[in-house]
DNA sequence: TATTGTTATACTCTATAACTATA
DNA sequence: TATAGTTATAGAGTATAACAATA
């Protein structure tokens, strides 16, 4: 069991503002999830065009870039290409492709260095963790910007919901 | 003041699932909006790749493409261009193209009978209203499968929640 | 002058599948 | 046979900026 109990209610208008988005198709009629996919949805997107806009145009990257150095950044010996795959929930031809790009500029080097020598460990340059650095700080001052509205308590129930929205959506895929 | 009361506690495991993805590269020092902005992200990325997947292979078709006609569907006479681009949080050049591959399948129509005849109206066709109905009842099965696992008070608390979040997001934009 | 929409450009990410070299 | 990674292909979305028509 889990106890949601410290989340007080928070204080803001009856009526949530009325912005066209990608939850404005719904009409009320629509079924529960529906409205919540949606909304959760534009919730996302709202915050993911923001930081992609903001790499863009203070650091001249993009950001799958940002997310694979990101996940390279706690994985000091570094990582195999199919690891990162599964972490960044995408295919693994695209992983080369960002790697590619990140070990052409300097910020990632592929080490043979393995048991298996099928595979390579990725991992941050020197150049490649300073530069993430200063994104990463970036990072967390817009994040924290943009979802500094919240209250905490609010913040951390949401949290835990997310929490098991995302076990249950797991173990509801096909492939689980 | 909004009360958030009538969220019950869900029954859970104590400790979340350990699957690897965006969040993964949390280390639990991150700043709190760091942690729920990689966890809310991977909750959408895990739902959109999977409808993503779905439309392609059920319907042949795109998300972009399914949002766009779904924007239309409750609009009888039609929405503009520029309307559909603030809708869908995208370009209006990306607006342009979705809509020439729809046309060009027959699915919506431009119709030039506005007072201002810069603009054009985009609008459903009978054979996209088919179409797209078709395919919105099969989204919703799919979301309402994956969804489906969370307790109805937790989802109704997290509707509220987003709710929450999207308008202070909204209000800290900085074109805001 | 400002706005609506289109076009042109160039790039990034994407899935899929075939391929290689290992295991 | 199976796995790790690459490559090839094709396509789909994206931003940016220049442009035409109209307001």
């Amino acid at each position: 069991m889990t106890d949601y109990s410290h989340y007080a209610a928070t204080q803001h208008p009856a009526v949530a503002l009325s912005i066209p988005d990608l939850e404005t198709r719904t009409t009320g009629r629509e079924p529960a999830d529906i409205r919540l996919w949606l909304r959760m949805l534009s919730c996302c997107t709202l915050i993911e065009n923001e930081v992609r806009s903001r790499l863009r145009s203070e650091f001249q990257t993009t950001l799958p870039r940002f997310d694979l150095m990101s996940q390279l950044t706690h994985a000091p010996k570094g990582l195999k290409m199919s690891e990162l795959s599964r972490l960044m929930m995408v295919t693994n031809g695209n992983v080369t492709g960002i790697t590619d790009q990140l070990e052409k500029d300097g910020l990632v080097e592929r080490m043979k260095d393995d048991g298996d020598r099928r595979s390579s460990l990725i991992r941050l340059t020197m150049k490649g963790r300073r530069y993430h650095r200063r994104m990463q700080r970036a990072h967390e001052t817009w994040i924290q910007s943009l979802l500094g509205g919240l209250a905490p308590a609010a913040r951390n129930t949401l949290f835990d919901l997310l929490g098991d929205l995302k076990q249950a959506t797991y173990s509801r895929l096909p492939a689980a």
